[in-house]
RNA sequence: GCGAGAGUGGCGGAACUGGUAGACGCACUAGACUUAGGAUCUAGCCCGCAUUAGCGGAUGGGGGUUCGAGUCCCCCCUCUCGCACCA
């Protein structure tokens, strides 16, 4: 062996085996117990960064240690290869999207490589691939046959700069999650996918998890957004209309005075035509419809839309408003306004000088007051002033009042949904074509299987400007109607790239069907992933696209159903969100200048540094600072074990030597040592996901043995063994850390197989028995003093022994005791 | 405002079920080896007082439960993240 360790050859060597060996190829194999270990998928940006590594490393710690203990594991890389940097990258530098994306992917494969992640490369994927698209596409047309994709008009989220359409997901405080820019509304024809039919389901779903992070089962179904109440209908006074609003607080209705209307609200001008308000209206809605959302979030403005409505419950005549607050998109867009019990309500009541009236009044309180009333009273009580209903408490109203408004038939239960429909049609060129076509005659046709891919033209004309570069394809656009035959124009729209997202860890079980879309035994086989890793921006994104599209699937008959009776189908059974890389305190980015490039770590100090210091330094779920010491740390550790390993060579690899029949306490103690280390690195990475503690539970070991390695092996030929058994534990256990260096060192010892292969250990029982274990003496809960004894002792004679302590003796002198306490195998507590 | 999470040495972080607070690493200090070392090895390293044993204090602040609290309960403060007029 080398005397001095070098990265780049040990790693050189080892990955270039790996790969002619093929090493982390899988097949699927029922016999064998599986394991699914996923990180998400790369956007080929041009190079990895820290984040990446970060997110492949401990994946690629969970896939290693997982095959060592035995599983047949399924670990998969791809290129999530549409989107809007390669078509910037078009526009600003005249590179063709495709080569651009193909040359980063290119790179960024030998990054990764350089990294020794242990991917099975026979299942590389890239989105943009026709071979993978084209299913996508299939799997839309039929959604499209069930009316699980539906086109309308709709107001849709609208960024300039990047021109075009996003997803309610992808709007954040008003502006692109991509670039920041502020979101319009627009107005235009869009494909929706109905995930709203499944949001019953979604939810369902959050609570048959126990695998997510909390956090992350809240946003989503926050994100979902279900409550319930009833729909109740106000006819409107000398007009046929009716004024649908959904409320979850039915029982107040005998405390409404008031209804508001969206400003979109078709009601709003109908009603107002010809009345004195009519122009107050229109100016109104004018200036609201103006304002930004940031705008139109401020205040609470309203105006009189000059007609009233009735209150199906009392026969009462209220006005109806037209309001900044409400919105078109939830609900009905119009809510019934109860001041004394809705706080927004109450603000624009007070201000508009509209009456209000209590309904419900709170127990042991003093009865509520409207014209002294500081704020509207949201809390439990009893109804009062509600007629029949007087008298129950409120949530029992919300029940009986709604069964009221069926049998009158003015209303109904609803539930309503803050999730919207997900549109998905996006007005950019480097995505999958949606395959539609538009037909005069017979409207909108989809394009038949047998057509399918509907390929993406690669002589598009980037401009930045002027729409969609597929809109001025004229030989794309111009085809046929199916139906017909007559003229008819392509979709020029392409999908969201969190379709493609949606379902790829589907796909990695048979990449390379051309008959179908995945093979059922291969997905009954492998799913759910067992371990997904990924960062938190995800947390609603992809993780409910990828949720939904899984249930979609299923009910399209596309893929089994994997789930236990009783529970939904759900992709993935463990999901851990791992932290960002910051620097200097802020998250590592090009515009802030604090990027570390991965292949300057990996060319300084190899790859097996760059891999332990981004798993050593934070536990997996917090953000990671970066620090160059850190890094040097870590490379200093690697170079400590190689020392030992090369200083010990002459006799750590022989074979075992006998055990004598009472080993000496230092060949005993480093046994327990070994095993108790074995027992803390197993439950960190198998149970917890404290890779970090797993390293330092590593580092212990190795200071407990390696001033013990010397040239020669110690005359003590237990303990000579005990180092042995030591130094190759050390080995086992970091190999799916640093799988190079510890592979390189196996050797050394003499290991006969290749490490990845050596099974994972199991602790020793026996050498965990500890000879004495220390306890500790307590008076008054203040540690006064420690000495050693059997674990089997008895507690009357740990008693006695803490008592015959010298300080502990100090401390009691001339004192009671009160109180004794014994825990075995920890302390002996005094009360004095 | 609502929801979730977090506040522990100079720093990153340990302490999983209440039981020796600060593992492991970084930085720092002293020493050894050295022509030299940012290499390596040895020792020290929460704070204060004594410094040889010891004593007192300390996990954002304040209360409480307990023989015993970083850990459990109540109140408050700060930070991070998410959602923010959702009727």
């Amino acid at each position: 062996m080398e005397h001095r360790y070098d990265p780049h050859a040990v790693e050189q060597r080892w990955q270039a085996r790996w790969a002619e060996q093929r090493t982390h190829e899988v097949q699927t194999d029922p016999s064998r117990p599986k394991f699914y270990c996923l990180e998400m998928f790369p956007y080929p940006s041009g190079r990895i960064h820290m984040g990446h590594v970060r997110n492949y490393t401990i994946g690629d710690v969970v896939a290693r240690q997982r095959r060592m203990r035995g599983f047949n594991v399924l670990h998969p890389i791809g290129w999530d290869a549409f989107g809007m940097p390669a078509e910037n990258a078009a526009i600003e530098r005249g590179a063709h999207p495709a080569d651009w994306t193909r040359e980063n992917i290119a790179y960024m494969r030998e990054q990764l490589a350089r990294m020794g992640f242990s991917y099975d490369w026979s299942r590389e994927l890239a989105t943009c691939d026709p071979t993978y698209y084209r299913w996508e596409q299939r799997f839309f047309l039929a959604m499209l046959e069930r009316g699980l994709a539906y086109r309308r008009k709709s107001i849709v989220n609208w960024c300039d700069r990047c021109q075009t359409v996003l997803a309610n997901e992808q709007v954040e405080d008003g502006k692109c999650w991509r670039c920041d820019s502020p979101v319009l509304e627009r107005e235009l024809e869009q494909w929706f996918l109905r995930i709203t039919a499944y949001a019953d389901e979604l939810l369902a779903g959050c609570d048959q998890l126990p695998g997510w992070p909390e956090k992350v089962l809240v946003m989503q179904r926050n994100w979902i957004g279900r409550s319930t109440g009833a729909e109740l209908r106000f006819p409107v006074e000398g007009r046929d209309d009716v004024i649908r609003v959904f409320t979850t607080r039915p029982d107040t209705i005998f405390g409404a005075t008031f209804v508001s209307l969206a400003v979109e609200h078709p009601l709003v001008a109908a009603l107002s035509r010809g009345t004195s308000q009519e122009s107050a209206v229109t100016a109104f809605v004018a200036k609201v419809k103006a304002q930004t959302p940031e705008e139109r979030a401020e205040g609470k403005d309203g105006v009189f839309v000059g007609a009233y409505c009735q209150n199906p419950f009392t026969g009462e005549r209220l006005p109806i408003y037209a309001a900044s607050f409400v919105l078109m998109a939830y609900g009905a867009g119009a809510v019934m306004a109860v001041p004394c019990h809705d706080q927004r309500d109450f603000e624009f009541a007070r201000t508009h000088d509209i009456p209000m009236r209590v309904v419900v009044q709170p127990d042991d309180a003093p009865p509520l007051d409207p014209a002294v009333m500081e704020a509207a009273y949201e809390g439990p009580g009893r109804l009062i002033a509600s007629g029949e209903f007087d008298g129950l408490p409120n949530e029992e109203g919300k029940a009986r009042i709604t069964a009221a408004a069926e049998q009158r038939d003015v209303g109904r239960a609803a539930t309503q949904y803050r999730l919207r429909d997900w549109g998905v049609s996006r007005q950019r060129y480097w995505g999958a074509p949606i395959p539609v076509v538009y037909c005069d005659a017979c409207g909108v046709v989809p394009v038949p299987l047998e057509q399918l891919p509907v390929l993406l033209p690669t002589d598009a004309v980037f401009s930045g400007s002027g729409g969609s570069p597929l809109a001025r394809l004229e030989h794309f656009v111009r085809t046929t109607c199916p139906k017909c035959g007559g003229p008819a124009r392509r979709e020029t729209d392409t999908f969201d790239t969190f379709m493609e997202s949606s379902w790829y860890f589907l796909r990695y079980t048979s990449p390379q069907d051309t008959t179908q879309a995945f093979d059922p035994a291969a997905i009954r086989y492998w799913l759910p992933v067992d371990q997904y890793i990924g960062g938190v921006e995800h947390a609603v994104l992809h993780l409910l696209y990828a949720r939904f599209y899984t249930k979609i699937l299923r009910d399209l008959g596309e893929i089994p159903d994997w789930s236990e009776p009783g529970r939904t189908i759900e992709p993935f059974a463990n999901l851990l969100t791992q932290g960002m890389v910051i620097k200097d305190g802020a998250k590592m980015s090009k515009s802030k200048g604090n990027v570390v490039d991965p292949d300057y770590l990996v060319q300084r100090y190899g790859a097996d540094t760059a891999r332990l210091f981004s798993i050593f330094a934070a536990p997996p779920e917090r953000d990671l600072e970066w620090s160059d010491q850190g890094v040097e740390g870590a490379s200093r550790f690697l170079n400590r074990i190689w020392r030992i390993i090369a200083r010990g060579q002459s006799w750590l690899g022989a074979g075992a030597a006998k055990a004598g029949d009472a080993p000496s306490d230092a060949a005993r103690a480093l046994r327990r040592l070994t095993h108790r280390t074995i027992v803390r690195v197993t439950d960190d990475v198998e149970r917890r996901s404290h890779f970090n503690t797993a390293v330092a539970a590593v580092m212990e070991l190795v200071n407990g043995y390696a001033d013990q390695v010397q040239e020669s092996a110690p005359e003590d030929g237990d303990l000579a063994e005990a180092i042995r058994e030591a130094a190759r534990t050390t080995l086992v256990l970091l190999a799916p850390f640093v799988p190079h260096v510890t592979s390189e060192l196996w050797e050394t010892v003499g290991g006969s197989t290749a490490l990845a292969e050596v099974p994972w250990p199991d602790a020793d029982p026996a050498a965990l028995v500890e000879a004495s274990v220390e306890m500790v003496v307590q008076v008054n809960g203040k540690v006064r003093g420690r000495f050693s004894a059997p674990p089997d002792t008895s507690e009357e004679e740990l008693l006695q022994r803490a008592l015959a302590d010298e300080r502990v003796q100090a401390q009691i002198a001339g004192k009671t005791i009160r109180k004794t306490l014994v825990v075995p195998g920890r302390l002996v507590s005094l009360v004095i």
